[in-house]
DNA sequence: ACTGTGACGGGGC
DNA sequence: CGCCCCGCCACAG
């Protein structure tokens, strides 16, 4: 499953960010949010791991690493508002493009959670 | 085989 | 807004 993993994450186009939630559903792992930051922490060479967050845009990474992270994500021009990200303007959305953002293409409703 | 832990997530207080 | 609890899945001891 790393690979699926490794495959949303590298997926998610620069200057957006994905929460771990995110990455697990669209990697078909929904509610493992966990693995998803166990794959980051075990295996996030070659990955764009600065571009996953936690829920809400949080950088759930402590140390060096998220401030590491915190930094690149600037630097690809993602939103920041305060300690976290503007979902709402850098938040990916799988399967649009972020080139045509025309409209709500498939937008999965998560009728499952609230 | 069991228990503990984690870059998580959401709800409750 | 911060802290606690429960649920989640996979890995390590």
């Amino acid at each position: 499953m790393l690979a699926e993993i490794r495959k949303v994450v590298a997926r998610i186009p620069k200057g957006k960010v994905a929460t771990y939630g995110q990455v697990a559903e669209v990697a078909g792992f929904e509610g493992a949010a966990r693995q998803v930051a166990w794959a980051l922490h075990n295996n996030s060479r070659g990955i764009p791991w600065h571009r996953v967050l936690g829920a809400g845009g949080a950088i759930r990474l402590p140390g060096e690493n998220g401030l590491e992270q915190r930094i690149r994500l600037k630097s690809e021009g993602v939103v920041f508002r305060g300690e976290k990200v503007d979902l709402t303007k850098s938040g990916w959305q799988p399967g649009a493009k972020q080139t045509t953002v025309k409209k709500s293409p498939a937008s999965s409703k998560r009728a499952s959670r609230t």
